[in-house]
DNA sequence: GGCTACCCAC
DNA sequence: GTGGGTAGCC
């Protein structure tokens, strides 16, 4: 049986905020180490890859594997009934039709209690190769989140060319062109501020905007946030949680035409 | 002749507001001791009470028994002019075909005034008897209204239990099954926070979420609710208004195969 | 008409 | 960061 107590529900209820306009039905698989979730957008554009490692929780326990088909659309209903400071509690059985999540206020005086039903879904395996990708940008997640939704204003699609003079965001669109320029730099008063580029070789992919705005729902789970770029490889946008838990996007670049 | 003037013109939009989906149109009944309102929803499940109390206003003027029959559809579009600030004097005659309303900013630098037609309508008289209740439970407005929208997410009912142990809000739906539990709960520092469960019976009654969910919208009136329930009749959800006003809803349970 | 997402004000 | 209101979408 799975028994996890997550002292912040908060970070569940981002999570799946994050990723439930991506995703409609996913697993979230459960063992000894933790809870993860892997999931194609319904395009197959994009993929969420979640994991919430069993340290994050206190306590934790999972003896057998166990795969909790959820409906993020019935999950988020659910979850919205937990307040700001509520701790959360899930459980389930072994081979469970549904999954217990139980919301502790702190003061205590509150218990609220949701059985969600289950469903069987096929886990089309998802094998994520680990890649040295040729460029890694960490960022502040708000300063992309930013930058995303401003181009997002006058164009479907981002060119990000990463090279030794730093990173560049453009875009083309009928109304003008925009382009948001960065360079690497490190506040040593707010680290969080810290803008980092590491390149082995300079790399420009173009993808849709869309899909970005969205992953940067993740912005409430971390100040910073991580992306990575190889020529007509997938980008990876990482959030890392507390412990080495994380919420990671991947996203196909445009081709030819499609930019 | 009716004079009324009421300091907050917000009380009454509020007012208005939180009963004007339930009830179409409707007689404001004017005597010397306040303006009362009395009405049942189309569906005639739920009724709702208002006592707008003569101390409330001042001055207060009401010589004789006068009923005014308004469409609360255009009494919300007149009302909806009102600022914040507004103070809001009500005005008609004996015999009236309209509600004279004048609105008039804090700093009197600006006199709103509308005529309201007024209509005859058949006032069914309802007596609503005096209940002992069994069970009565106090508790902030805003977590009365938390919990019932949370519940609405999985239900379209509630079985509200009330025991010794405290009180159960719970509910089955489609997606799974929903529970929220409250003790009681005195909180010396924040009175309003307190949760107070009377008690001389245990209660179990199931009602529409929609109609609790309504009634939630007079959560601006008071920043408390009572709700007075007792087996096989209806539940009462009271918002005190300062003085002895108040707005009372009535809704009766639901039995065997409908819940 | 209900729900959702965005926006703004506290 | 939270809640309430509004404006579009289904």
């Amino acid at each position: 049986m799975l028994e996890a107590r997550l002292e912040q529900a908060n970070i569940l209820k981002k999570v799946v905020d994050a990723i439930k306009d991506l995703v409609q039905d996913c697993n979230f698989d459960c063992n000894d180490s933790g809870i993860a979730l892997q999931a194609m957008d319904n395009s197959h554009v994009a993929l969420v890859s979640m994991m919430l490692k069993a340290e994050g929780f206190s306590p934790y326990r999972c003896d057998r594997n166990i795969a909790l088909g959820v409906n993020l659309v019935s999950l988020t209903k659910v979850l919205r009934a937990a307040q700001n400071d509520d701790i959360l509690t899930l459980k389930a059985e072994d081979a469970p039709d549904s999954l217990n999540l139980v919301f502790e206020s702190a003061s205590n005086d509150r218990i609220s209690e949701y059985d969600l039903k289950l469903m069987d879904i096929d886990q089309e395996h998802l094998g994520i190769p680990e890649t040295d990708y040729a460029s890694t940008i960490s960022m502040p997640s708000a300063e992309f989140r930013r930058i995303c939704t401003d181009l997002m204003a006058m164009s479907e699609s981002v060119t990000i060319e990463a090279s030794k003079d730093g990173v560049k965001f453009s875009c083309n669109g009928d109304i003008g062109n925009g382009a948001v320029t960065l360079r690497s730099h490190q506040d040593i008063e707010k680290e969080e501020n810290n803008i980092d580029i590491e390149l082995t070789e300079p790399v420009s992919l173009t993808f849709s905007l869309k899909y970005l705005v969205n992953f940067c729902k993740a912005q409430a789970l971390s100040n910073k946030v991580k992306i990575c770029l190889s020529n007509e490889v997938p980008l990876l946008v990482e959030y890392n949680l507390s412990g080495s838990s994380y919420l990671r996007f991947y996203l196909a670049p445009k081709i030819g035409d499609e930019e």
